[in-house]
DNA sequence: TCCTATAATGAGAATCGTTATCATAAGAAC
DNA sequence: GTTCTTATGATAACGATTCTCATTATAGGA
């Protein structure tokens, strides 16, 4: 039994939610993915034994208890922007309150600093930028 | 006629696509916005004068034509990730090409110019951060 | 201006990701 | 082991998105 084993399962016991083997193997499924992986990415690794409907009550429950978090807020639903040569350059605001999505601009200098930093980074993995943004999550004006 | 609606209906002249009164409706809806929007969204400002049937075609028309983009690649469906708590702080490659998205850990020191960063934007913006993560979009190393 | 070829639209059916239902199975407490 | 509670699996229902196809609008060319 790994560390993140024994994280998740006391998590779950304070809350009185049982560690199933469902719920196990999404755990180690997205321990091992090394990125966000979609219900249906999970099935695939998991197998046939956790069937989809169970997976899908797995994950609501992983995340409600605060074991698992949706990339974004996306909850199965496309957000468009206009394309940032017609918008301008921007990071965006996430209330993890109403779901609200904002733009926000940022003064050139701190731009400056974003910019070097994702270049080093994308150097460093080998990854060939071709643009990029701030996510920050928290509560929004109107929700604080 | 406003400076965005030229550059669009240049960019569409370009790839004989015509610019139509519903293409024309969603550009100046998500111009208005202030973030990305979802086709229920869009639909909501626009209008029933554009069904949804037509909106989601004028979103992929435009999406072709490079006007709009999803925000992430977060196609419609969800990705799951572990808790920052249990996974640890990271960021994230977004390929462009393959669709894949994987976390990648960024030394402390350059952690700490992201953290910076992000609290001063927030400040200026009445914003409670709780949390952020760098999105770098682009060509990951085996798509490159 | 009128024709014609092509592209776009609207209504609705179909599809796909996700959630809800409900009868059954498994787990914890005694 | 009995009992009460919670989780599961199959399947139906749902909502977001895409597809189909008959109709309409548009751009050029005669
Ligand atoms: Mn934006
Ligand atoms: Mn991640
Ligand atoms: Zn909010
Ligand atoms: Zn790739």
């Amino acid at each position: 039994m790994t560390t993140l084993d024994r994280q998740v399962e006391h998590r779950l016991k304070d809350r009185d939610v049982r560690y199933t083997r469902a719920r196990r193997a999404v755990v180690e499924a997205l321990a091992q993915a090394g990125g966000p992986r979609s219900a249906a990415e999970l099935h695939a690794d998991i197998g046939p034994s956790v069937p989809l409907s169970s997976l899908y009550r797995s994950i609501a429950t992983l995340e409600e208890a605060g074991v698992l978090t949706p990339h974004h807020g996306a909850r199965s639903l496309t957000r468009y922007e206009l394309a940032e040569w017609l918008a301008g350059h921007h990071h965006h605001l996430l209330c993890t309150s109403c779901g609200s999505v904002e733009d926000i601009d940022i003064p050139a200098d701190r731009e400056a600093v974003v910019r070097r930093l994702v270049d080093a980074i994308a150097a460093d993995a080998q990854f060939a930028a071709a643009s990029h943004a701030l996510e920050i999550e928290g509560l929004c004006a109107r929700c604080r």
